[in-house]
DNA sequence: CGCTAATTTGACGTGAATCAAACGGTGTGG
DNA sequence: CCACACCGTTTGATTCACGTCAAATTAGCG
């Protein structure tokens, strides 16, 4: 039931962990994945529960998350398509991972994909490399996190997500669709509910953004907003 | 100057990355590193600055951080004997590296280390190995980090700390040292110095916690801390 | 059109930041 | 050996930002 992948049009295929292999080897490699299609909300891996597959996203976003002890739920990191989840050498999940829209993954069993990493170098040097990027991604949204002031983790979190939103490495995208609800940014930062709204309100009226739409941001004024953020 | 590697005198020989290799391989690699010693608040590595080589950390302990605009230093990372530090596919260091206490390393040339990764195909998957827990324990430190309260957030810590001091994996220690300044504890968290002292007195006022000296902590209850951290 | 969920806005109290001072330890010079 | 300065820590008083509770508004959906 679930489809064989059709890795001639995947549209990660030349930036997801995979795109290091040789023809002949992704191909070897794609015989023991398959396709999973996942609803916004819903969970690929939960927390506790023992964990043998790994995969990567093709398509749509997934946020990793734990629950604290009074069952709020904190986002310790957004994956992208061609993000790869998974860890070996643990042999249960730590953090639940749910869709935040919906998405495709590309899943291959745990064992699987080690031996794939023996048989093939080039591919435990990719999973080396994209682990030390997500190592780093979440250290920089510690950073963000470790902020004293409420204004200026908001606005570092809405220019970060300018940063994801834009092809260019460098420059923020000037408009672009919040990933996340108004919950979800609090959870992430360690705030509430209403001040993620106040904070965003008053970088509107000062000018910083302006909102398009429901979910939709417009970097008015990006220099006052990385004030802000300061 | 710097001398050779003694790896058989190596406390860490067996928990390192390095552990992986079989002795013939260990010895190579090891004649292509050196010892470096760093006294207390030394820096490893500057951000922005070009970084060309890696190492693990054989005692001591450090401290991996950045400066935001104002000057403040937050930390992100800790890291502990046998720990590896170094980021290949990334030209320039992101963040500072410092000595917490007098240390000691095992450094190599980034290229040696890359040239190792692909003659032993072991490294590269310790090395993955190593990192994936960096990135967990990354993303457990900003669970505590993401903690609404300063009272969670310092008895979290504490019990992180404890956690860290212990042989095994599950207990946390009954007493130990912290490894950082009240200073340095406030920035990790995202509070003020005065408010992780009032925190920590008013553990200890509580119960949960005694203070050992200059810098002991003694669990007197460690439920309490726990329920304290919720 | 009416229901439900998400967001915004308001009023209020609490907890953390800020400003400021006192208290130890430690090293230095008298 | 003591006086003194220096640094980290603790403690206090005050201010203000964020959390909490509650209501109004808007969006989404059948």
């Amino acid at each position: 039931m679930n489809p064989a992948l059709a890795c001639a049009e995947c549209p990660v295929r030349d930036r997801a962990a995979c795109s290091v292999l040789e023809p002949g080897e992704r191909d070897a490699l794609a015989k023991v994945g398959r396709m999973r299609e996942l609803g916004r909300g819903e969970t690929l891996f939960a927390a506790g529960e023992p964990v043998s597959s790994c995969a990567t996203l093709v398509t749509g976003a997934l946020k990793v998350a734990t629950l604290d002890s009074e069952g709020r739920e904190q986002i310790l990191a957004l994956i992208h398509p061609a993000g790869f989840i998974g860890e070996f050498f643990r042999p249960f999940a730590e953090h639940d991972v749910i869709a935040l829209s919906d998405s495709s993954l590309c899943v291959f069993a745990g064992q699987a994909m080690e031996e794939a990493i023996d048989a093939y170098p080039a591919l435990a040097r990719a999973l080396l490399r994209r682990t030390q990027e997500d190592l780093h991604a979440s250290r920089m949204l510690q950073a963000l996190t470790g902020k004293t002031s409420g204004r200026g983790k908001v606005a570092a979190l809405l220019l970060g997500f300018a940063q994801a939103a834009s092809d260019s490495p460098c420059h923020p995208a000037a408009l672009f669709e919040l990933p996340l609800s108004r919950g979800e940014m609090a959870n992430m930062l360690g705030l509430t509910i209403e001040t993620v709204s106040r904070q965003i309100t008053r970088l509107e009226r000062e000018g910083a953004i302006a909102r398009r739409g429901k979910r939709g941001i417009e970097l008015a004024d990006p220099a006052l907003l990385s004030q802000a953020a300061a």
